[in-house]
DNA sequence: TCTGGGGTCCTGCTACGA
DNA sequence: TCTGTCGTAGCAGGACCC
């Protein structure tokens, strides 16, 4: 079967299959073979997964919730619990950590193997896949599709192509296993439409729409330099090259973190700076808890908008020692903030920190204990994270969050696909 | 139809110093 | 002193991924 496999990598696509409401299921068994949606249950929530029942009826992961609603109204609408879902990915990846340790998280339902070193161990890349399947479904009662090849690309194609298939008219098992041998590889590649490279969304698939381009093996027939000339030097080459079956992109454990960041959508605009900067407060707060969390601190502060007509802009402001206290980095974001006029309305507030250094290297490179100007909130910051570790991230929070239900604090994963109703409005609407 | 949150990477522009 | 060039850093926005 795998002709050449002594030869070439072996690379597998893990990919759950419906997984947060497949995590959904496992409490709530009775709701098996009904129409579930997992996401924000507001007005401006979005569909974070539904289940193939859901499918059936046109319902998609990224869709507004309102508009899932209507398609699919008798399906059951769950809010979603990203801490489980967290908590149960890393037991998924501790499966996948068994087989080899080359393994490259994609997200918390998805992941790339690199098992060309286990195969003399465990078998053929098909058969330690068959493996994987059946370890997850038999420890933690989830189905997983996977797919096998010599690439990236194809693994992720071919994980694709295991998944169950839905139509108006039902839904299909799928095989759960997909192998692609090298020699196949190029005819299931390039068979395939263009948008189903990695890369090519909504605006690159316009734009090769225009050079006549459908399918992979279109974009392979093309000349590189008419590529690059409509795509730009990266973009043109990099798809080039995956059209053409050249996809060397290792598998990578441990890629460093390039930045840390929060945002939230406001169940309803906000008008004033007085409301937004309540809402800095807990979103810096949050950022800076989770770069001492990593033991990380940023140079680069940046600020999200977006406003009611869904423009968004950022606004960015390097500083001259990288910080990891939420006042440094308030401090920072509250001047950007002050320089954009707010009063049309802001959907969405965000702060994020990058150009990310460890705490080890700033000291090492300064030769000085306290490399920033916050530093006299050094001492106060790590009392914080401690009274969080022993009591939880609600313990304790900058007094300006303190209200008369208790404090609000920003956790990541809280607010994951959106608020979740008008009502918990955080205040500083447009005064009427 | 009305669009979340957490990221990465690329491109184009501008400022600045050598 | 002024001007042009080049490389680099910083910034803003866009596109994309799950």
């Amino acid at each position: 079967m795998e002709a050449g496999a002594a030869r070439t990598r072996t690379v597998l696509h893990a990919d759950m299959d419906a997984f947060f409401v497949a995590v959904e299921l496992l409490r709530r068994p009775e709701l098996r073979g009904r129409p579930v949606v997992v996401g924000g249950t507001g007005e401006r929530g979005v569909v974070a997964a539904a289940s193939y029942e859901a499918r059936v009826h046109g319902v998609f992961s990224a869709m507004p919730s309102v508009r899932a609603k209507r398609l699919c109204p008798h399906a059951l609408f769950l809010r979603g619990d990203y801490q489980l879902y967290s908590e149960t990915s890393a037991q998924v990846h501790e499966i996948f950590h068994a087989v080899t340790p080359l393994v490259e998280p994609i997200a918390l339902d998805e992941a790339f193997l690199d098992v060309t070193a286990a195969r003399r161990r465990l078998g053929s890349g098909g058969e330690i896949a068959a493996q994987v399947r059946a370890e997850v479904g038999e420890r933690l009662g989830l189905a997983c599709s996977v797919g096998v090849a010599s690439t990236k690309l194809v693994a992720k194609l071919a994980s694709e192509a295991a998944k169950p298939k839905v139509s108006p008219a039902g839904v299909r098992p799928g095989p759960g296993v997909v192998v692609v041998v090298p020699e196949d590889e190029l005819a299931f590649l390039q068979g395939h439409p263009v948008q189903a490279l990695w890369g090519v969304g909504p605006a690159t698939l316009e734009r090769l729409r225009r050079l006549g381009v459908s399918s992979v093996g279109d974009l392979a027939a093309l000349p590189e330099a008419s590529l690059v000339g409509a795509l730009g030097q990266a973009n043109g080459r990099h798809l080039h090259q995956l059209a053409s079956g050249i996809d060397d992109r290792p598998v990578e454990p441990d890629r460093p973190l390039k930045s840390v960041g929060h945002e939230e959508t406001f169940p309803s605009d906000l008008h004033t700076y007085e409301a937004l900067e309540r809402e800095l407060v807990r979103l810096c707060d949050s950022v800076a808890s989770r770069l001492r969390t990593a033991g990380l601190r940023g140079r680069t502060i940046t600020v999200k908008l977006r406003f009611h007509d869904f423009r968004t802009i950022t606004r960015a402001s390097t500083v001259p020692h990288a910080v990891d206290t939420g006042p440094a980095i308030l401090h920072a974001a509250a001047a950007l903030l002050r320089e954009v006029d707010v009063a049309s309305g802001v959907r969405l507030l965000g702060v994020s920190a990058s150009g990310l250094s460890t705490k080890a290297v700033e000291q090492l490179t300064l030769g000085i204990d306290e490399v920033d100007d916050d530093g006299a909130w050094q001492d106060a910051s790590a009392a914080i994270d401690a009274i969080r570790r022993k009591f939880g991230a609600e313990a304790i929070a900058p007094a300006s969050l303190a209200g008369p239900g208790g404090v609000r604090v920003a956790r990541r994963g809280a607010q994951q696909w959106g608020p979740d109703s008008a009502s918990e409005d955080p205040g500083g609407q447009k005064p009427t």
